[in-house]
RNA sequence: GGAUGGGUGCCCGAGUUGGCCAAAGGGAGCGGACUGUAAAUCCGCCGCGUCACUGCUUCGAAGGUUCGAAUCCUUCCCCAUCCA
């Protein structure tokens, strides 16, 4: 295997994950390069249907598919129906608990929709992209037939020496019989891609190389004397920031893909957020600005980055959740942050009560400035609210239509809270 | 099935001669200051409430002993290791 690539590849694909920071280390890089520059390459990347939506840590994989896309190949995703039932052990130090075929079927409805956002599947080109569920083939096996025709290609001594499992039994973590066969199944959802839909590549976390490449030996150990049996693989890099977490958490836990769960401002927030040190690598990764343009707006360092990471949010928002959204978040964060006092884009809230205390209105669900009153009440003692512009360090503060300032009292809660406050006319 | 060791707040982890335990410490998080909507640093908070309190609910679950239990007893559930 090569791990860092040879010189210059032929493909535009490759040259576009190179320049990107999307490449980590390939079976083949040579041959990859080579298929790739020759046609179309259909390739999959497989997805665990254990959440209801994408995170961040998603996305490199997904940015990855687009550019492979744009480049004129096919992706295949991969619902994992069936290996969920599993449970990948990769990078997991407990076992998962496993989850129903209804949970699977409604995670990877919603999966395939925000997929959708990125990658195109019904536009009618020959590198649509595809969707399969790996229930389809892997719960029809039958066990003996299965051990027999597959099980037969791997030593356990070979399975056991792989980086997850090692890990596994190095640290005397439980490693179920269940979790080691998953190994054996996404190898075979691979043959079974290879062999009904001509995939030849897989690609995948770093966490993966163990899983792709039983998949790459599989399809040359089933396949006939003299016919081409050649499959290969690449992994990503996994991402963490630049203070060594892992990336995509936050206070409020995981930056989901979804609008429902994580509003586009908020989505937008995340990546203006993020350290000084990423932002360049961000840009390459989740947008698809130039790279010159990405060296331009990132040369200067110190507060010149902020407009780089204004530019990053924005360009990320707007794949994720369109140019309104990507807009209506940058005016609102401009206004927010920007110094002025243009309240015009918060966020507004209608109160059907005249009178009510402080700690009451920055609970009241809808405006979730805090998660309880207890801790509203701490805060504002710490001078988080404003009301008007003005801190406000009394939770007891009765406050109505007089406490607003025109027609609406602007209510700030910490950093990120901002609401626009009617009172009902009297 | 047997033996042993465990199950504590978001996570890790003290605490088990019963009261001083809403429970040490660390991490994460939140608020404030400083800044560039950054990092680092500093200060405060960090179960909930009708909140200056002798209030309520928490230490795997359910019972029990006691004026009083995370701490003692019983049963049960779960986890790990070893044996079969």
């Amino acid at each position: 295997m090569t791990v860092v690539p040879a010189l210059q590849p032929r493909s535009t694909a490759l040259a576009t994950f190179l320049e990107r920071g999307y490449f980590e280390q390939a079976s083949d890089f040579a041959a990859i390069d080579a298929e790739m520059h020759a046609g179309m390459v259909s390739f999959y990347v497989g997805y665990d249907p254990t959440g209801s939506s994408l995170h961040v840590g998603h996305l490199v994989q997904v940015m990855a598919m687009r550019a492979l896309q744009r480049c004129g190949h096919r992706p295949i995703v991969i619902v994992g129906g069936g290996t969920a039932m599993v449970g990948d052990p990769s990078g997991k130090s407990e076992a998962r608990k496993l989850l129903s075929t209804a949970e699977i079927e409604a995670n990877a409805a919603a999966l395939k929709r925000q997929l959708a956002q990125f990658l195109h599947f019904d536009s009618g080109a020959s590198n649509d992209a595809v969707m399969l569920n790996n229930a389809d083939w892997l719960l029809q096996l039958r066990y003996i037939d299965f051990l027999r025709e597959i099980g037969r290609h791997f030593t356990v001594n070979r399975m056991v020496a792989v980086k997850t499992y090692r890990d596994r039994l190095d640290a005397e973590i439980p490693l179920s019989f269940l979790e080691f066969n998953y190994q054996l199944l996404q190898a075979y959802d691979f043959l079974h891609l290879f062999r009904h839909h001509a995939c030849t590549l897989q690609f995948g976390g770093s966490d993966q190389w163990g899983n792709m490449v039983a998949g790459i030996e599989l399809i040359r150990r089933m396949t006939p004397e003299g016919e081409p049996g050649v499959a290969h693989c690449l992994t990503l890099p996994l991402l963490t920031t630049a203070d060594g977490r892992k990336m995509g958490k936050t206070e409020r836990g995981a930056v989901w893909l979804d609008a429902e769960r994580l509003p586009p401002f908020d989505y937008y927030q995340f990546w203006v957020g993020c350290d000084d040190r990423d932002v360049a690598k961000y840009l390459r990764i989740f947008t698809e600005l130039p790279v010159a343009e990405i060296a331009a707006l990132t040369q200067a360092g110190g507060a010149a980055l902020n407009a780089a990471k204004a530019r990053l949010a924005y360009e990320a928002t707007r794949l994720l959740h369109g140019q309104d959204a990507a807009d209506t978040a940058h005016t609102a964060a401009r206004q927010a942050f920007g110094g002025g006092n243009d309240w015009s884009a918060v966020p507004e809230h209608r109160l059907e009560q005249t009178t009510l205390r402080l700690v009451d209105l920055v609970t009241l669900p809808g405006v979730d400035g805090f998660k309880s009153r207890r801790e509203a009440k701490q805060c504002i003692e710490q001078g988080a609210v404003k009301l008007n512009g003005e801190a406000c360090l009394d939770p007891n503060r009765l406050l109505s239509a007089a406490d607003q300032s025109g027609e609406y009292l602007r209510l700030q809660a910490g950093k990120k809270t901002r609401v626009r406050v009617y009172f009902p006319p009297p």
